[in-house]
DNA sequence: TGGCATTAATTGCCTAGGCATGTATTAGAA
DNA sequence: TTCTAATACATGCCTAGGCAATTAATGCCA
């Protein structure tokens, strides 16, 4: 390949400033969707961070632990323990698999799948109250436009650019954690 | 007033695909945004939660706990235990005001200012990095789009819509951590 | 001046996620 | 078949944030 594309240089360092920044901009409208969400939620007994499972195992994506946490993005380690507390609130049930039993299968109680069906709505009310004043033409360019951005978050097209060239070599080990 | 508008259907229960949620899509190039961060940061000593402060403090838009925490947006406990972890890294310094002893003024080290003139660059590489492919129009429509959906969120029209009309008599209060 | 509300900071308790490690179980190769 | 590698899950240790209660200091008002 004839090296990849420059990227732009919108943002530049000597006169950053936060309140242009999409990433900030993303963050605190991510944080009131949460907010929102939550509002919503308190009679389901679910979090923000606890519609996501819930769903994923009401619409049959997932029934194992591994599962979940690759729908859900997250840790297995993280996963486990928010399954924890799924099931201390009775909202899931865990059983080890008898055809594998390294997997524990994962199943909602009749009040965890009645919060799941609860949680579309929510989401959608949320979302589309966040969308005031777009019109459709707009809300489909935003769309268009974060999708093109995720792109690039896969691409790894975001990562090996800028980067410190051959500072680092092992990319993906390093920083075990002296924080 | 003659009642706001409705807000728009765009996401419908009946037919909600997480693959078309701008939230999701977000929290992805959030967190894209934020390892990209991280790793550049590496030498810094700096975790992705921690560049914000010590920028903050170095910009002088804040030296103490109460103010740093507004500005970056967070609960003023958790202000505090983000300075005893970045005391302990030995990047800034804490003491007592003397004009007014309820205060504690912070310093940044020598080691936290070298750090805090590296974020800028760090910040906008990444930035850019995630807006590849995208023109100088598409990327001011985005921020345009994004800073609409950002006013959603701060008139309220994002909270008061959608959320049950009667149900919940406290809208601030409720939810009380019976997670 | 004395009492009272307000403010600043800290701490405890909770949810939450990432990384590394440990442990059982299964699958695959010699 | 036996030994090894890979997989699934759990756990410990860390960072991180929100809410509530506590303590100390200040400002204000009668």
């Amino acid at each position: 390949m004839s090296h990849p594309a420059a990227p732009p240089t919108y943002y530049q360092a000597d006169n950053y400033r936060p309140e242009d920044s999409i990433g900030l901009m993303m963050r605190q409208i991510l944080t009131s969707l949460a907010q929102g969400v939550e509002q919503r939620l308190v009679n389901s007994a679910l979090t923000h961070a606890q519609w996501m499972p819930v769903l994923k195992l009401h619409l049959g994506h997932a029934a194992t632990v591994a599962e979940l946490a690759r729908e859900c993005h997250l840790d297995a380690g993280a996963m486990t323990r928010m399954l924890d507390r799924l099931e201390a609130k009775g909202l899931c049930t865990r059983s080890r698999s008898e055809t594998d039993r390294r997997v524990v299968n994962i199943a909602l109680t009749p009040a965890g799948s009645q919060a799941a069906t609860e949680i579309p709505a929510v989401l959608c009310a949320v979302l589309n109250g966040h969308l005031n004043g777009l019109s459709a033409d707009e809300f489909a360019t935003l769309k268009s436009l974060l999708q093109r951005v995720l792109q690039n978050t896969k691409s790894g097209a975001a990562e090996s650019l800028g980067a410190p060239p051959s500072t680092s070599l092992s990319p993906l080990s390093g920083a075990t954690d002296a924080r």
